[in-house]
Formats: structure tokens, C-alpha cells, sequence
DNA sequence: GATTATTTATGATGATCATCATGAAACTGT
DNA sequence: ACAGTTTCATGATGATCATCATAAATAATC
């Protein structure tokens, strides 16, 4: 039963997408190699076809998905906006990779935690020189903190089973950044 | 075989440490009954005359380790020194349960969530208390802030690969919450 | 059009793991 | 000491899962 060379390409891409957004939901761990097929439209024999190991899905859908983001930079304080609401935290399996699944990247192959950590860097980096071209240490700071701490309150807010304590986390951690030292003042100074 | 009343308590109680342990190290996941009980020195038959599954080991291993950690109370900047170092980075197996297991009990049980949701709750509160008896919400805000920020903070520099990259997320996210509004300034005002 | 190459589906295989059944040992209360 | 109870060890059991072998079917090439 093959398949166009085309067909094949976008039958890859499904996978990585399906993989990508499950992983996100549920975890490394509890995706298996058959549900991930299944929800790209295969069955799960095929899946060696196309990666060499469930690691190396795991590492190439990570790639995958920093590369698709790279592309839509944004204003800064828009983007924090979006990333602290209940709409983020109650949808991981379409969320920044990052706050879904660095966590468990620890225990996971060398590719991933490459994968994992380069994702990082170029965060890092857009949010630097997102508005003007500002280098300083300062904004570097303000840059790194703002992000832990837009990382740690959607992992938190996840994690909290109240939904009152869930989005005090959001909105507070939110205001927070916004007035005591976040991106947001660093680029007006 | 059978052993005396307080061996057994005693057993519960390294099974418990054991499972505590490897749970931050590992994950829920990666870790096995067995695992848990050759390490408490036990063969993995007898778990379950003290527990009725893992799930339950899980939610009673969280409960019993915010258990232990709500005895310290201590000083919020020498807290702030402490959590956010590579040595808190490279040993998780006796770190902060929240930074090491949060974003996993997703994908666990009821009582598992709720525990984590306990431990959370506890440490806003001994934070907001821990000087003064501050109870504006603008010391709420601080605490929520910086506690974000301090697990994510850890949570990035464990998946970080680069040690320089990680190393320089615990201090700037370290120097950004002590000068930029975090607990020891709101404290001090 | 015939041949070859290659993708995918079906169906093992073997490993791992949570859970349970059984029995032996020894603590507890009398 | 003795009877009864209970913990723990040994050894299944059944499920899940990653991975692989094989075959069918069709695209690619000539």
C-alpha cells in the first residue's frame, strides 16, 4: 500500500502534528506510538517508516513545533496577555511547548533536551529584541524573569485543582510582570 | 514473615521517603513499584498491604512530603538564596516537590491533584506570613509572583542543556525578584 | 505497460509493569 | 506457650507497549 512521495510528506507532517499536540495534552510518557498514528489517519506498523524510534518522534515534533512558532513574532506585552489566561492553561495541547513540556524534557533523550533547550535560546532571544533593539543587561533580566515566571504561574495554574487559586495565579502573576519590573517597563526605560 | 507494629510503620514510612525521592528524580511515570521498593528494602509484594494501588502511593508520598516541609519556616530571602541554586537545580530528588512534580500531576490522580493544590496553597500562605504579618494584597501579588518565577525559573534550568544558559537563569531570575519587586521588597515597604 | 522500489497495514514478539494469590514466618494478646 | 492474625516474599497473571517481520498495494521509473 504505498503512497505518493507528496502523500508521504504530508502524511509525516500530520504525524508530528498529532504527536506535537498529544505529547502537549498528556505527556511523553503516556502517548503511545499507536495513538499517535491513529490520530494522524494510520495505522501504527507504518510508524517506523518515518522514525527511527518513539525518541526520535519525540525529538523531531519538538523540533518541529519551535520551528512553526518561530515564526510569528509579536509585540511583547500582547503576548504576555495571551499566555497568562485561563484560555492557555485550560488548552495545552495547542500551548507553548515550553510551559507543557520542559518539565518532563528532563527525562527524556539527549535530541529532545537539545530540541528543548535551543527552543529556550531563541525565546529568549525574540523576546529581547522584540520591540526596539535594546541589549542591555537590563533587558536581559527582565527578559529572563518575566519569562520563568510566565512559565512557573501557567505550570502552576495547571497544577491547581481550585479554579479561583488557578486564575488568581494568572491574573496576579500577570500584573506582577506588567507593573514591577517586566519586559513591559524595561522597554519603556 | 510478618513484623512488628512499629516496623511496619516504620516500612510505610521509608516506602513513603523511597517513593518521595524517586518521584522528584524520576517522574511519576519512570518509577516503578518494584522500584520504590527495593529501595525502601522491601520486595515489591508487600506494597500492597499499605497501599491499595500506585495512584494512592503517589497522592499519600505528596501529602506526607508537604507533611515534612511545612515544619521549616524560615526567612524568605535566605529561602529565595537557597531554592534558586544549582545545587537545588542538580539535586531534585530532595528539591521542592512543587518544582519537580507540579506540571506532572496533570496527568494524575484526584487525590495526587489535590494534594499538589494543598502544598500550593500552604506555601502562598507561609510565604505571605513568613516576616511581618502582611496581609495587603499587594504582598499576596509579590508571593504569587515570585513563587511563579521561582519554579519556573527551576523548572527551566533543569531542561536547559547549556549549563552557562542555566546557571544564568537562576541568576538573573534570582536578582530580578530581589531587585524588581519581589517578596523582600514588598516586605520592606 | 512492466518492473522495481517503497509505504503502509496486519499481525507477531518480547519486555515491562501493576496487581493479585498464596504461603511462610513471626508478632500480639491471652 | 499457643492461637490467631498479619506482614512480607515468591511467583503468577494479564495488560500495555515499543519494535519488528512480512505482505499487499501502488507510485516511480524506464
Amino acid at each position: 500500500m504505498k503512497v505518493s512521495r507528496e502523500q508521504m510528506a504530508e502524511n509525516r507532517l500530520r504525524i508530528l502534528d498529532a504527536a506535537s499536540r498529544l505529547f502537549r495534552e498528556k505527556g511523553f510518557e503516556a502517548v503511545t506510538v499507536s495513538e499517535v498514528m491513529k490520530a494522524a489517519g494510520l495505522t501504527h506498523g507504518g510508524f517506523y517508516g518515518h522514525f527511527t524510534s518513539k525518541d526520535d518522534l519525540v525529538a523531531q515534533a519538538l523540533a518541529s513545533t519551535f520551528r512553526a512558532q518561530a515564526d510569528d513574532t509579536q509585540d511583547i506585552s500582547t503576548y504576555l496577555d495571551q499566555y497568562l489566561t485561563p484560555r492557555h492553561r485550560d488548552n495545552p495541547g495547542a500551548g507553548c511547548p515550553i510551559a507543557g513540556l520542559s518539565a518532563e524534557s528532563r527525562h527524556q533523550g539527549t535530541a529532545a533536551r537539545a530540541a528543548i533547550t535551543e527552543g529556550l535560546q531563541t525565546q529568549i532571544a525574540r523576546m529581547s529584541r522584540a520591540e526596539d533593539g535594546d541589549t542591555s543587561p537590563e533587558m536581559r533580566r527582565a527578559v529572563i524573569g518575566s519569562w520563568a515566571a510566565m512559565v512557573g504561574a501557567i505550570i502552576l495554574s495547571r497544577a491547581i485543582v481550585d479554579p479561583e487559586l488557578s486564575d488568581e495565579v494568572l491574573r496576579e502573576t500577570r500584573a506582577w510582570i506588567k507593573a514591577e519590573g517586566g519586559v513591559a517597563e524595561a522597554e519603556a526605560s
